[in-house]
DNA sequence: GGATCCCGTTACGTC
DNA sequence: GACGTAACGGGATCCA
């Protein structure tokens, strides 16, 4: 049951009520989902009891901010949200208001619990709580009927309210009982994991606000050079050299093109058994038509991937990716919108990152921290004295498996020792690994090469064998109260079918990594409070005033590498730009 | 019949 | 191994 709030008589009433509820959720309704293009429409409250649908031009603009006020900013109240980072962006960027009561997300706990399916909060309380909402299909349907008339400039608040409400005044409810119904089984067995990920859902909020600065100007200027650049290649590379135009997007044409019409033989098949046309096919066959389409696949990846998105996205110069805690099986974070986590490595596109005036970006990573997971899970000796040490680890398993000096390890071995390494924490099989090492040793490799080196590695890394057989026999084996399973030294749990047991050692090294990474910058963020700005996995971004020492940028590294219980030597690497990210420069 | 939408496939960027 | 994005292309759907 849900209250539609229309007058201020009404809402005093509500807010009695939610002043006097110890435990509410909280639910906003807006008019897109990027918080810096849209507005709040509709705010919806519920204690579990009662639910409350507010919306926002119903009320003059101060009695209901200052409701919102009464309400959210009570430091003593608990207040629930599925992803409620999302609702904290569009309270402030609408009204200005911030949370200021303690926070618990639904959809965080929902992760922890079951990292498979869907965190999404109807099908989730369906499926958990056996409680089916349907009050969404009436939005969805008016939506189909009415969106045909004026697509354009559609959003959500043109929902006609008795379709809206329902579903609206739902949602907080479903939220609070989820929570209720999750909250004893995080406390048993999560307790830790949803408190570190808490603290960094609200790093990632900070992080999400400051946003990117992008330089525009130089963006649509890189933008034309780009385009008269793919414009030539394809005119002087491929089409001239072919002698017919046609479209180079397609992978369909530019395979007709190469093996039909151009008649050369098929380097390889996808995995649907269709004559591929990826990079390493093009990179078989020797003409200046694939090395042009080679070439034209990496520009307009550039172009249109990076240049042209970024500059859609950009708001007062500023991009505000959308990182998320939840949706990776692994406990690492993604990000999207745009995905500030697989910007090219490409200076022409890195130099369009700029810091604000008076501020320095510093970019601190953990340098191999995989490695060093590794070498802790599998407690191969060979491998941990390489990082006490501080030898070259993968010059080093390039001279175990060769079984030759590591100095006289030349370049290309060493390159396939890094490759076998990275395998082996991906763990793949030898296929895999073949096309993976020839990408880093820059040869072809055959399969057969690649079975040696790694049945060669696992021969010197006698330990790394052992731990691999022992995690597959651990998920094998079928576990309370999670099914098939592996947990990680913080306690995330990733339940695998069994069948897909060889996933857990990546997941173990993964995921490992990732919360460390997530520790060290709650311990960042509980010392510094700086202002945070990117994280890309193993490293952070922080913009810090110009002023700020090495000495205190040190003591940020050594809070992202001091793990006194990992007993292994973590090193970082620091970086720092005043202008652009492609300036950085190494700090020692 | 033609425009539009959806979804699987292919490809490629990062760690 | 873990992701997100873009483009194509075939099939389904909508609309006139």
């Amino acid at each position: 049951m849900y209250y539609n709030i229309k007058t201020s008589d009404e809402l005093t009433h509500v807010q009695q009520i939610l002043i006097n509820s110890s435990k509410i959720a909280y639910d906003t309704e807006t008019t897109g989902l990027k918080w810096y293009r849209s507005k709040v429409f509709l705010h919806s409250f519920s204690n579990g009891e009662d639910n409350f649908v507010i919306r926002v031009a119903n009320f003059n603009k101060s009695v209901l901010e200052n409701f919102l006020r009464s309400i959210l900013e009570d430091k003593n109240k608990l207040i629930i949200g599925q992803n409620i980072k999302f609702d904290r962006h569009h309270l402030r960027h609408t009204h200005g208001i911030e949370i200021l009561g303690q926070i618990c997300d639904t959809m965080l706990m929902s992760h922890l619990m079951d990292e498979n399916t869907t965190t999404s909060l109807k099908p989730r309380c369906k499926a958990v709580l056996g409680i089916a909402m349907d009050e969404k299909e009436a939005v969805d349907g008016w939506l189909k009927e009415n969106i045909g008339a004026n697509k354009e400039k559609w959003d959500f608040s043109l929902v006609p309210e008795h379709i809206m409400d329902p579903y609206a005044g739902n949602d907080p409810w479903l939220c609070i009982k989820l929570y209720d119904h999750y909250l004893p089984s995080i406390e048993k067995h999560f307790r830790q994991l949803y408190e570190t990920d808490m603290k960094v859902f609200d790093i990632l909020y900070k992080m999400e606000k400051n946003g990117l600065p992008v330089d525009l100007p130089y963006l649509k200027s890189f933008q034309a050079i780009l385009e008269e650049r793919i414009e030539k290649n394809k005119k002087e590379n491929i089409f001239f050299n072919f002698g017919a135009e046609f479209d180079v997007d397609s992978p369909m044409e530019v395979a007709e093109v190469l093996y039909k019409k151009m008649k050369f033989p098929v380097p390889k098949l996808t995995d649907k058994g269709v004559n591929s046309t990826d990079d390493e096919a093009l990179g078989q066959i020797d003409h200046p038509v694939p090395k042009g389409i080679q070439q034209h696949r990496s520009m307009s990846k550039l172009l249109t991937t990076y240049v042209i998105s970024l500059q859609e996205q950009a708001v007062n110069g500023l991009v505000h990716p959308d990182y998320s805690l939840t949706r990776t099986r692994t406990g690492r974070l993604s990000c999207s919108d745009p995905n500030a986590q697989n910007l090219a490595k490409n200076d022409e596109l890195r130099r369009a990152f700029t810091v604000d005036p008076g501020e320095e970006m510093w970019f601190w990573d953990q340098s191999q921290i995989e490695m060093v997971g590794f070498a802790m899970y599998s407690k191969d000796s060979k491998m941990i004295n390489a990082i006490k040490t501080g030898v070259d680890l993968h010059a080093m398993t390039a001279a175990e498996v060769l079984n030759k000096p590591v100095d006289q390890i030349t370049k290309e071995e060493r390159a396939m020792g890094k490759g076998t390494n990275f395998a082996m924490i991906y763990g793949v099989g030898k296929a895999k690994l073949a096309r993976y090492l020839s990408e880093y040793v820059g040869r072809k490799i055959e399969d057969t090469e690649a079975a040696g080196f790694k049945g060669k590695y696992l021969n010197a890394f006698p330990m790394v064998y052992a731990f691999q057989r022992q995690v597959m026999s651990v998920i094998q084996m079928y576990r309370e109260p999670w099914g098939h399973f592996v947990k990680n030294k913080f306690g995330r749990v990733r339940r695998i079918e069994s069948q897909k047991a060889y996933t857990g050692v990546n997941h173990l090294i993964q995921g490992w990594a990732a919360d460390m990474m997530k520790a060290a910058m709650v311990k960042i963020e509980e010392k510094f409070h700086p202002k945070w700005v990117q994280n890309i996995h193993d490293a952070i971004r922080l913009d810090l005033p110009v002023n700020t020492t090495v000495e205190i940028a040190r003591d940020i590294g050594k809070l992202l590498t001091d793990f006194p219980e990992v007993e292994l030597p973590i090193k970082y690497t620091m970086e720092r730009s005043q202008t652009n990210w492609a300036e950085v420069k190494e700090v020692r």
